[in-house]
DNA sequence: GTCGACCAAAGTGTATACAGTTTTGGTTTT
DNA sequence: AAAACCAAAACTGTATACACTTTGGTCGAC
C-alpha cells in the first residue's frame, strides 16, 4: 500500500476521527468540505470514502452522500461471534505452533499495553488492544488471517466507541495476560477458553443503549 | 448495493470474467479499454478497478495500471487456513442451532448442486459449490460472516481455477451431503470433523506448478 | 552487433466542468 | 398557525481535460 498517496492519507486521517470517535455516527460527510479540509480535488475525497465504505466504518447512500456509520446492535453481535469463531481457531492452532520467540514477542506487547492502559490516551488504548489480537494473528505467519482480524478489530472499534462504557480496559489487559501464560504453558482447552471468555467479557461491556448527537466535520478533524 | 448502478455492473462482469477465468492472472486491464467496452467514463470504471482490488481479485501497481491478481501458493494456503479456523467454528455453532427447516433448506442447496455438477457450465458448478458454505453461514443469521466467506471464497475461485485439477467436484459434492448428514445428527465433532477434512481436501487437489498466459481483454469479456 | 539515449504513443493520477438530484428556506395557501 | 409549494443553493454522479509517468521503439555511439 502506497502510504504517501494522497488517498490514503485522506484515508487514515477519516479512520482515526471515525475511531476516536472525533466524528460521531451518523455526522455527514459532504466532499466538497473534505476537498477544502485537505486541500485536494473532490476526486480523490471520493475515492477515500469508497474505500471506507467498504471497510463499513461510513455508509453511503446514493445521491445523497456520505455518513459515518452507526452499526446496529444486530450488527455489533454478529462481529463479535465472528471474532470468537475465529479467534478460538487461531488460539488452538497457536498453541500447536507456538515458540518461546513467540511468547516473548506477545510479552512485549503486553508491556506496550499496561503503558498505554495508564496513560489517558483513550483512543490510543483502544488501538494497543486491539493489536493484541492482530499480533497474534501475525506471529502465526498468516497475512490473510491478520489483515481480516484487522479489518473485524477496526468495526469493533467504532462499536466499542458508540457503546462501551468507560471502564474495562485493564480488565482486558489482564485478560491478555492471562492467555499468553496459558499459550506459554500450551495448554490449548486454557488459551481457548480464556480468548472466547475475553471476547464474551468485552462484548459483554457494551451497553446499547445509548443516542448519539452529530458533529461538525472542520472542528473535528482540527 | 445498487445492483444497478454501472459502477456495480462492471464489478460485476468484471468479477465473473475473473473468476470464470476468461480474464487469466497478470492480464492488464487499461482503463480506456474498459471504458469503451463499458461505453461509459474512466470515472467509474476506476471505482469498479479500486472495489476489485480490495476484494483482492486484482492488484494495482501505483502508475501501471490494474492486473488480474496472481494469489501466491503462500497466499492461496493462507486463504485456506482462514477458512477451516473459520469454517470449523461455524458448523460447531450451526450444530448447537440446528432445525428440521435448516437441514432442508441445505438438502435443497444439495439438490442444485447435483443439477450443478451434471452440467457441463464449469464456473456455473465452481459458484454453486462455494454457495453452500455461504448458505450455512446466512442459516446462522449471521450475514458479516456470510459476507466475509463469500469474500474468501470469491478469492478461494480464482485460486482454484488458477491451480485446480478438472476432476474432484464431484468429491465435493458428497463431502457437503455427509456434513449434512452429520448436522441433521447433530453429530458435532464428525461434521466439523468432515468440514475441516473437506477442506483439506479442496486445497490438496490444487496442484501449484502451473503456468498460465496472458489474454486479450475484448475477446475474454465476449 | 550491442548498449544507451532519446522521443512518441499510451496510460495513469488529479482537477475541473456540467448535468441531475436533494436539501433548504421562504412564500403562499388552507 | 400549520401544511404545501416552489425556487435557489448545495451536493452528488459522471464525463472530460490536462499533466506527468511509463512503455516501446528508433537512432546513434561505441
Amino acid at each position: 500500500m502506497d502510504t504517501t498517496s494522497s488517498t490514503h492519507v485522506i484515508v487514515e486521517s477519516l479512520m482515526r476521527a471515525i475511531v476516536d470517535h472525533r466524528l460521531l455516527p451518523g455526522t455527514k460527510l459532504a466532499e466538497q468540505k473534505l476537498a477544502d479540509h485537505f486541500g485536494v480535488s473532490r476526486t480523490l475525497v471520493r475515492q477515500a470514502l469508497f474505500q471506507l465504505s467498504q471497510n463499513r466504518l461510513i455508509r453511503m447512500e446514493p445521491a445523497r452522500g456520505a455518513f459515518v456509520a452507526s452499526p446496529s446492535v444486530e450488527e455489533a453481535k454478529q462481529v463479535f461471534a465472528v471474532r470468537r469463531m475465529l479467534e478460538a481457531e487461531m488460539t488452538r492452532a497457536f498453541v500447536r505452533q507456538v515458540t518461546p520467540a513467540k511468547i516473548k514477542s506477545l510479552k512485549a506487547h503486553l508491556a506496550m499495553e499496561r503503558k498505554a492502559v495508564a496513560s489517558p490516551d483513550v483512543s490510543g488504548r483502544t488501538e494497543i488492544l486491539g493489536d493484541f489480537h492482530v499480533r497474534m494473528a501475525e506471529l502465526m505467519g498468516n497475512q490473510v488471517l491478520a489483515d481480516m482480524l484487522g479489518d473485524l478489530i477496526s468495526r469493533c472499534s467504532l462499536i466499542t466507541l458508540m457503546y462501551q462504557s468507560t471502564l474495562a480496559a485493564e480488565h482486558s489487559t489482564d485478560e491478555h495476560v492471562e492467555i499468553v501464560n496459558a499459550l506459554a504453558k500450551r495448554d490449548e482447552a486454557l488459551a481457548v477458553r480464556l480468548m472466547d471468555e475475553h471476547l464474551q467479557h468485552v462484548e459483554a461491556t457494551l451497553t446499547f443503549d445509548r443516542k448519539i448527537p452529530s458533529h461538525d466535520i472542520s472542528h473535528a478533524l482540527s
